[in-house]
DNA sequence: CGGTTTTGACCGGCGC
DNA sequence: GCGCCGGTCAAAACCG
């Protein structure tokens, strides 16, 4: 029961291709499904699709939801069938052998048949709730991500009374001590430092993002035998848009760049990519929308044209919130190098239990019975199945991002040049 | 000569 | 209050 629980998640994430015949598109067409920062794959599908199906608004949905049932039960009976065809079968001559093989290709042919419906199911759902049930700011979602943010912005004005919160990560929160801004000013000036972080493996001295840069200064900071650079840009005049390049002390041919605010000037092209994929993951940062969200992934879609892996996650060990996109990291050695994801503002409930930050998300228990079709296995092992499945993989950070991303605050970001230096800017 | 880089000084936040 | 540290300033040096 596990292996198939992994199996469904990896199906949806792996590198085959799928004809789909989308319902809101005249033809079929093509996906590259690997892709997990595509729109067709994006996490945030599941957990709509949670939210609608606890809502139980429309009955299709549970239909659709049977039909990956049913596929997940089908291929767990065919594949014991055939195990047991083969322990047994040692006598069999070689036409039985070529026989069986003959099977099960046309087995595979109707598991990649049925896992093509489920890709066409899901990617309808995911469609249909993105035009019509979040437009429509279904009540109770709306109710539920408003809870967490409530327990946020506790957790905040927690971490501002205590200025240090112990936790089993030893986490670390800054807040902009502006004197005239009560706890929610210093809370909302914390967040407007939103940074976005890449990690790009490069032997130049600094990664080329198509923007003009000045240097305006340099430092050694502790822990890191190599400088850190300031860079500000000049394409815009009084452009806020600053970053800091320095080389990863771990592995130096790792270089980070920190890109911190939002242009002001209109990009060239060979610019908006890497801009639009950091501001929309400051913006995500900052104003929790998911409109940012789904900005930002349709952005990481064109990074990840990139062939190395992307790994976006959230970090409190930075003085202010940080996401960092992770160019460098593969999918094999992940288990070896885990991306921190320490969230500042999460409490120690949604950091140890990252399920139960997507229940909440999702305002229920996931309800593992939901997916349980041949009745045999229970619900304890089907979490922990998922929980290793999901876990395990780097793209559980990617949706975590997205999901916390969603529930921090309400200020509408995009401008985080809100600090005494501002007035320095003019004269660059 | 104008723009950029370098680099020591300076400032503010924070912990002790 | 003091020291540490990250971030920025600004004058001098450098470069095309």
């Amino acid at each position: 029961m596990e292996a198939r629980c992994e199996n469904m998640v990896l199906n949806s994430l792996d590198g085959h291709k799928f004809a789909v015949n989308n319902p809101h598109e005249n033809g079929p067409s093509l996906i590259n499904e690997m892709d997990f920062f595509s729109r067709n794959t994006t996490m945030i599908n599941p957990l709509t699709v949670h939210v609608k199906q606890e809502q139980q608004q429309q009955d299709w949905v549970h239909q659709e939801l049977q039909l990956n049932l049913n596929v997940g039960s089908n291929h767990t009976t065919t594949k014991r069938t055939n195990c047991n065809d083969h322990g047994s079968s040692h006598t069999n001559s070689q036409s039985a052998h070529k026989a069986e093989l003959k099977n099960m290709k046309r087995e595979n042919e109707g598991l990649r048949s049925m896992v093509t419906q489920v890709n066409e199911k899901y990617m309808y759902l995911q469609r249909h709730i993105e035009e019509n049930i979040i437009p429509h700011e279904n009540i109770n979602s709306v109710k539920m991500i408003n809870a967490v943010k409530e327990d946020t912005k506790q957790s905040l004005l927690e971490f501002k009374n205590n200025s240090r919160v112990d936790s089993p990560d030893n986490i670390d929160v800054k807040f902009d001590s502006t004197k005239d801004v009560g706890d929610r000013g210093a809370v909302e000036a914390s967040m407007r430092r939103a940074r976005v972080a890449v990690r790009a493996q490069s032997d130049a001295s600094m990664i080329t993002d198509g923007c003009q840069w000045r240097k305006y200064g340099q430092k050694m900071a502790k822990g890191n035998p190599c400088p850190r650079a300031y860079y500000r840009c000049t394409m815009g005049v009084g452009c806020p848009v600053r970053k800091q390049v320095q080389r990863c002390a771990e592995d130096r041919t790792v270089l980070i760049t920190t890109y911190e605010g939002t242009h002001n000037h209109p990009l060239p092209q060979a610019a908006m990519t890497m801009a639009s994929t950091t501001s929309a993951a400051a913006s995500m940062l900052l104003s929790g929308s998911k409109s940012s969200s789904d900005y930002l992934n349709r952005h990481l879609t064109t990074l990840s044209s990139h062939p190395t892996h992307l790994t976006p996650t959230l970090s409190a060990t930075a003085p202010f919130p940080t996401v960092t996109l992770d160019l460098t990291n593969p999918r094999s050695d992940h288990h070896l190098r885990q991306p921190p994801f320490h969230f500042p503002f999460a409490t120690n409930s949604m950091i140890n239990r990252p399920l139960a930050v997507l229940g909440h998300l999702t305002g229920q228990q996931n309800n593992a019975t939901m997916y349980n079709s041949d009745g045999q296995t229970s619900d304890r092992e089907l979490m922990n199945a998922a929980t290793a499945a999901v876990t395990s993989d780097p793209q559980f950070m990617t949706a975590l991002v997205a999901a916390i991303g969603s529930i921090i605050g309400n200020n509408n970001g995009g401008d985080i040049s809100h600090n005494k230096n501002d007035d320095n800017f003019k004269r660059y």
